[in-house]
DNA sequence: GCCAGTTTTGAACGATTGGTCGAATTAGAG
DNA sequence: CTCTAATTCGACCAATCGTTCAAAACTGGC
């Protein structure tokens, strides 16, 4: 933790309570993924700024000396994450919008896919989406350009829709893609696993009401 | 600006440009107001942990130090950013809510009250669902509350329409609401104001979409 | 049980931060 | 102009930050 502002009656939370006898700490192994995977929760509850290198060391049972030797940066354990993001969104995202299959149908597989991901990786997808201020440089520009490109996967099945007539064609193909990736990305917000509905349902009520609409 | 985490080539924007001859700044009136306008600005450009309040003085041509005079904290200038954010948005939905209006109508008027918000108002929509993470103690708590409780107003718009069955009474209005309140609040991702479609437009889609579905 | 390579420690660094405070400045009323 | 209160300055503080690095500790192969 380590709150950048603190207020007159610090609220500091209780760290370090297990310090039973011998075994002090679960301790895996230390790894670049397991120092990624603990920072994108950290940075998921408390923030990149808000989130030192002492937090992830804590956390994960060693000094933040060691962190180093795995790792360049505090910003490359934030790249890492983003590309961790990436890496599991982007290629499934490409097959559907080319495989052989109607607008219909890809779009529900593209939602499903969406929600999915932003419900179990949900710390990765809201430090995704939050802290991508903290990127700077060419790598910026990277994440922006393919986030762009992720964007516009979902208005091509738009548009492929349109074309063949199964789409209203009054619709702006790209506010209707924002408008579904926006309910899609708000899980991160409100979904908690083990909540009453699997991501899959979710999903379902999501195509659903992008297909159908609200009304009887 | 004044990241925490620096590159090796450091990528500093020229600040204070405007150094002309006598005239030194635009010093509007110092006043609480105006720092938690300038700090929503900031706050929402570069995080609140990255924003130093050094950065709010000069960005109000004035030293940190008089910051202190109209404001107890920095925390507290992040609160009130929040509290305006609330005074514009609970009241006016609250008065749809309890409307003789039809719930279509109601839905209707509560996705272009939401929209025009998160587009008029972006810096303090964006701090508003991107720092909760920094309140703490009672305020936290506060904000919480009454994040729910706007959340439930549309849901309640929902109930409605299933019980008098204009809406479709096998969706989850917990779902479909947050559904609804994701692809507005997503407008802070992407609206720029001066784009293709004027807040009006978007919302008008929105409903649309909503309303009757994107199939033909 | 020794050795080389890998991994972690722990202390130190320079920089920056939020916050404080008395002195200096400004503004307005009389 | 004068006096007072409101406002701002600018220097300062303690804490925390990301980062570095030599030394220590651990590791597995021989």
């Amino acid at each position: 933790m380590s709150e950048k502002t603190r207020l007159d009656a610090p609220p500091r939370t209780n760290r370090k309570v297990e310090k039973s006898e011998s075994t002090e700490r679960p301790r895996l192994k230390l790894s670049q993924r397991a120092i990624v995977a603990t920072a994108a929760d950290l940075f998921a509850r408390n923030g990149f700024g808000a989130t030192s290198l002492d937090d992830i060391g804590v956390a994960l049972g060693v000094t933040k000396g060691a962190l180093y030797y795995h790792v360049k940066n505090k910003e490359e354990i934030l790249k890492l994450v983003f590309m961790t993001v990436l890496t599991v969104s982007e290629e499934p995202l490409r097959r559907i919008v080319e495989a052989e299959i109607t607008p219909v149908e890809k779009l529900r597989r593209a939602i499903l896919h969406h929600v999915a991901i932003a419900a179990d990786r949900s710390p990765a997808m809201t430090v995704f989406y939050r802290e991508d201020v903290h990127l700077t440089g060419p790598f910026a520009r990277e994440i922006a350009t393919r986030k762009k490109a992720y964007e516009h996967l979902f208005e091509l099945i738009i548009t492929e829709g349109q074309q063949i007539n199964t789409f209203k064609p009054s619709l702006d193909p790209k506010i209707v893609a924002f408008g579904i990736l926006g309910m899609c990305n708000w899980l991160s917000e409100w979904y908690r696993s083990g909540g009453t509905y699997k991501p899959e349902q979710i999903a379902e009520m999501f195509s659903g009401l992008v297909e159908s609409g609200i009304e009887v």
